[in-house]
RNA sequence: GGACCCGUGGUGUAGCGGCCCAACAUGCCAGCCUGUCACGCUGGAGAUCGCCGGUUCGAAUCCGGUCGGGUCCGCCA
């Protein structure tokens, strides 16, 4: 796995800029490279020469060297010269200790301009410089010749390096699917390619590769992985691109576990391959059921490296009798109607200003809370808050037991439905998490959430929707509940039964991100029709959406499951970057386009023609004016 | 589809009703300089303040629209 380091010498160069050092003083070198920074002093003059590897600088000397000179002092920053000389130690006192290369330089007898530059449009020789980000999209190219874009996508290069290294080595074959597919009209929106040789017929562009590496478990591939481009026609986010990249694995004779175990050692080697020095929080993965995660976290992605859980503050609040008699009546009514009354503890927020406090009730407002309850627990430990009149302060000192909160801390309360509540806290959670530093940046924490519940009623269409891929299997001893009241697959109703049922589906979550998802799928047919039976569709329909799976089932499809991870999330989390605009090379604006290459643009009328196709304008707008 | 934020020399920012045909830093150009490494010194060029319209005696500054970018909700694995 280790392999010597490749000489990368060509008839340019004979090292690259990083490579020199004082053992190879008094020899003869040559090195290619961009004008990083020029110092001129007259006769004498400094060129910090660059490349991906590094930096060396180069004197050029005019006593030595008249027509180097010459043709140095033509240089400017970006300009690729090609530099041949003696390697000599720096004078004693001018060794540049920040540079791998700081002890040496290469003194030039030979200097060529191999292209001239214009001036870049930003600084490409400051790490630090803040740079429009349009402008940096626009000139992509110079921005990737910085230092930091370039660690970036290198990092990115070893993480897939070693994901194709485990899967290998754990007997994985690598197998590359179509981009031009089907399309099917579920989950996201497709993208549509025209077909020329079939008129008015259309490919869609793979949302992932899923049917089909079903379909190589059938074929008996057994064990499949794919760095796999996929395609999604929404909106766009920091953390979601049109186009973007998953680790897409499938296994055969496998159950959650398998998978999971799999994936989980997997990350782990991945992780320790590529970035050695970020601990790993917890090397087994905790793994919290859908129910648990939103109970303790009110996330299905939570960052697991800070505690701050929700508290259930009901307990409390029970009167003798059991019924609820906290004496505010907001907490009352909310738990006399079904609902939650639960909290946070937020830590060093005990003295916050009411100024502070009303922020976080309009942030919790606008995550659907109808109001925020708050108790100060001030640094001598009295419980302070304009909810305190109501419940006492006995009570008020409970809860904040409850909830424990230590001297100094700010406890947050919500009362709602249980999802409100849940949603709203962890929302909280994450946010004041940020905020507040609560997460060691350096930490990776892995987590696992799953048995997500199968369905989720949807409303509008009258039928179940399957909460994530429609081929996830049901939990087993929950086989029972995929079925309506009526006891009519074919006539679902909400209460029915299966909206109680748990799919074996698993989420990998890192630092608070979705990471990745997978299930153990549906592989009998006969659950499978009861299934989509439940979503409301027909026979007919299934056929025409999924014909080539449902006929693959009848020839013999294994038990499998499988995963996809984001490729382009995981790189952002390993080099702790926002969005994963910053570990793409070429990546789009959050309206999609691409301001280098000025995509999407309109077609030439021909390839129109050839198509047989006609822009007549978007529905419910007016049409463009001629002249744009 | 919706909410919010941003748009001023090449770049990053300041200015937020008259003191601004716009300031600072850096970059760029020219000259000088043999030990710099964010080299230094001297001089110079460079912006109708994203665009359109309005309010006003007067707009970079206020208002409306529009375009571009970003964050978030919806949407989306």
């Amino acid at each position: 796995m280790t392999n010597p380091p490749p000489s990368l010498a060509t008839p340019y160069r004979t090292h690259t800029c990083g490579a020199l050092r004082a053992s190879d003083a008094g020899s003869p070198a040559r090195l290619a490279g961009w004008v990083h920074r020029r110092r001129d002093h007259g006769q004498l003059i400094f060129i910090d020469l660059r490349d991906r590897h590094g930096l060396t600088q180069v004197v050029i000397d005019a006593t030595d060297a008249p027509e180097a000179h010459e043709i140095a002092s033509r240089a400017r920053s970006e300009f690729v010269l090609t530099v041949a000389g003696e390697v000599v130690r720096r004078l004693p006192g001018t060794e540049n200790p920040r540079l791998p290369t700081g002890e040496i330089e290469l003194r030039a007898s030979d200097v060529t301009i191999l292209n001239e530059a214009k001036t870049p449009p930003f600084y490409i020789n400051d790490p630090d410089a803040p740079i429009d980000e349009t402008l940096r999209l626009r000139y992509r190219y110079l921005d990737i010749r910085r230092e930091a874009m370039q660690q970036r996508l290198l990092l990115r290069s070893r993480l897939v390096q070693a994901i194709r290294e485990v899967h290998h080595a754990s007997g994985f074959v690598e197998v590359e699917t179509p981009n031009l597919i089907k399309s099917t009209p579920e989950g996201a929106r497709d993208f549509i390619v025209p077909s020329r040789l079939q008129p008015g017929a259309v490919y869609a562009l793979p949302q992932s590769p899923q049917q089909l590496k079903q379909l190589l478990m059938v074929a008996g591939v057994d064990r499949y992985f794919q760095i796999a481009r996929c395609f999604r026609d929404e909106d766009l986010r920091g953390d979601r691109q049109p186009e973007f990249t998953q680790l897409d694995l499938e296994m055969s004779f496998v159950d959650e576990a398998t998978v999971m175990d799999f994936v989980e050692r997997m990350a782990i080697e991945v992780s320790r391959a590529v970035v050695p020095e970020r601990p790993i929080l917890a090397t087994l993965f905790p793994r919290f059921t859908f129910a648990e995660a939103m109970e303790r976290f009110g996330s299905d992605k939570p960052d697991l490296r800070f505690g701050m859980e929700l508290v259930d503050l009901a307990p409390e609040l029970a009167g003798t009798d059991g019924a609820a008699a906290s004496g505010f009546r907001v907490f009352d009514e909310v738990l006399a109607a079904g609902g939650r009354v639960k909290a946070i503890s937020v830590p060093g927020l005990g003295a916050a200003p009411r100024s502070r406090i009303d922020e976080l009730t309009e942030t919790a407002k606008r995550f659907g809370a109808k109001g925020l309850a708050h108790l100060s627990v001030e640094a001598e430990g009295a419980v302070k808050g304009p909810i305190v009149k109501f419940l006492g302060d006995d009570l008020a000192e409970r809860l904040v037991a409850r909830a424990e909160a230590n001297p100094g801390d700010l406890v947050l309360i919500v009362a709602d439905t249980a999802d409100v509540t849940n949603d709203v806290l962890g929302r909280l959670r994450a946010e004041l998490g940020t905020r507040l530093a609560l997460a060691d940046p350096n930490v990776l924490a892995y987590g696992w959430v799953h048995r997500f519940p199968m369905y989720q009623w949807d409303t509008e269409n009258g039928r179940w929707d399957a909460t994530h891929n429609p081929f996830s299997g049901v939990v087993p001893e929950d086989e029972a509940l995929l079925t309506t009241t009526s006891g009519d697959p074919a006539a679902p109703a909400p209460g029915d039964p299966a909206g109680r049922a748990r799919a074996m589906q698993y989420d990998i979550v890192l630092n608070g991100w979705e990471l990745g998802g997978g299930s153990v799928r549906i592989w009998r047919r006969d659950l499978l029709e009861r299934s989509f039976a439940l979503q409301g569709y027909s026979l007919e329909r299934m056929r025409s959406m999924f014909g080539a799976i449902l006929d693959a089932f009848e020839y013999g499809a294994p038990p499998h499951g499988g995963i996809a991870l984001g490729i382009d999330r995981w790189a952002a989390l390993l080099t702790n970057q926002a969005t994963i605009r910053e570990v793409m090379a070429f990546p789009k604006t959050q309206s999609g386009s691409d301001p280098m290459l000025e995509a999407p643009s309109e077609p030439d009328p021909g390839q129109y023609a050839e198509l047989g196709l006609r822009f007549v304008g978007i529905p419910g707008k007016p049409p463009a004016a001629p002249d744009g």
